[in-house]
DNA sequence: ATCCTATCCTGTAGGC
DNA sequence: TGCCTACAGGATAGGA
């Protein structure tokens, strides 16, 4: 895959796109790849909100302080930050988490920001969350495969792509719809709302059609689709709807490339049949009736 | 096993 | 123009 030009180190501030699932997390993975490697903590300070409706743990200040940050991983969406001493950072970004990065010193106003870890050279790291559904915990980096948020996490579909064999063995005699299959973290870590309302698309899948019904055929889709879909959108950095912006950074361009999500009454990008809009596990789906029956049929080619 | 509802939150868009 | 309300959804707990 191409080197993205914003990957490189950043001069400028540096944030990343939202909405976040695995695409996003991994473009804000790769960023603060380029950006924090290598760098020692010098300052904490924490808003002393609440996120996830959590306090912050007693002692997270000084914990962080003087750790050198070393590797950046990811699973699904969480994003885990290893620090030298045996601590990581376990974050996941909600709904409107943001990570912000200022290679500089200087003070800058703004609201929302639960985590400012200043660095020895005066740069600075920033979790900013408005709606605070985000996560940021500091766990012992052996105990991580104990952590409640990440032990119950099925496959990275980027580390462990899906295979159509292994998709329908695990959906063997399952009456989950398939949409909330694709949604569900235990199954697959890291697709949200708007990627599997695009895979199930492109895989010419109903998003209700029960698991168990779906045919090999068409796992072999949904698995093709996911993996294309993940890379696609991660080569464009995720997606960003018009509200998200910063001065030095790009937004996510996937947006432009979606071909249901958010487009309710507006033509099929395949077949111009109008997308519709229902309703699943509280949130929106989307897809066309035209070329995602709900009555698996026969195909010319699969 | 699965479904449903509620919870946590604020910014945004729509109606009037 | 401003006020009000509905809506957006990731994870998770609890009840059916």
């Amino acid at each position: 895959m191409a080197q993205h030009p914003s990957w490189r180190r950043i001069d400028g501030p540096v944030s990343v796109p939202t909405m976040p699932e695995l695409p996003e997390v991994e473009t804000v993975r790769r960023m603060l790849e380029a950006s924090v490697i290598g760098r020692t903590i010098e300052r904490v300070r924490l808003s002393g909100l609440r996120l996830r409706g959590v306090p912050h743990a007693p002692g997270l200040a000084a914990a962080l302080r003087a750790r050198t940050i070393t590797t950046l991983r990811r699973h699904g969406k969480y994003l885990l930050i290893d620090l030298s001493g045996g601590h990581t950072i376990v974050s996941h970004l909600g709904m409107s988490g943001r990570w912000l990065f200022f290679p500089g010193p200087g003070s800058k106003r703004l609201d929302h920001v639960h985590v400012r870890l200043e660095f020895a050279d005066g740069s600075r790291l920033w979790f900013q969350d408005p709606r605070r559904f985000g996560m940021f915990r500091l766990v012992p980096s052996d105990k991580l495969h104990e952590d409640p948020s990440l032990a119950l996490l099925g496959p990275d579909p980027i580390a462990d792509p899906p295979t159509g064999r292994g998709l329908a063995a695990r959906a063997r005699g399952l009456s989950v719809r398939a949409k909330l299959f694709l949604l569900d973290q235990r199954r697959i870590a890291g697709i949200g709302n708007i990627y599997a309302s695009e895979i199930l698309h492109r895989a010419r899948v109903h998003p209700a059609r029960p698991a168990g019904s779906i045919r090999p055929a068409e796992w072999t889709r949904i698995a093709r689709e996911t993996r294309a879909v993940l890379a696609e959108a991660i080569e464009r950095m995720g997606t960003t709807f018009s509200t998200y912006r910063t001065l030095s950074n790009e937004p996510g361009s996937y947006g432009d490339q979606l071909r249901v999500y958010d487009r309710a009454g507006e033509p099929c990008r395949r077949c111009a049949a109008p997308v519709r809009r229902i309703v699943q596990g509280q949130r929106s789906t989307f897809y066309c009736a035209a070329c995602q029956p709900l009555r698996a049929t026969r195909r010319r080619r699969d």
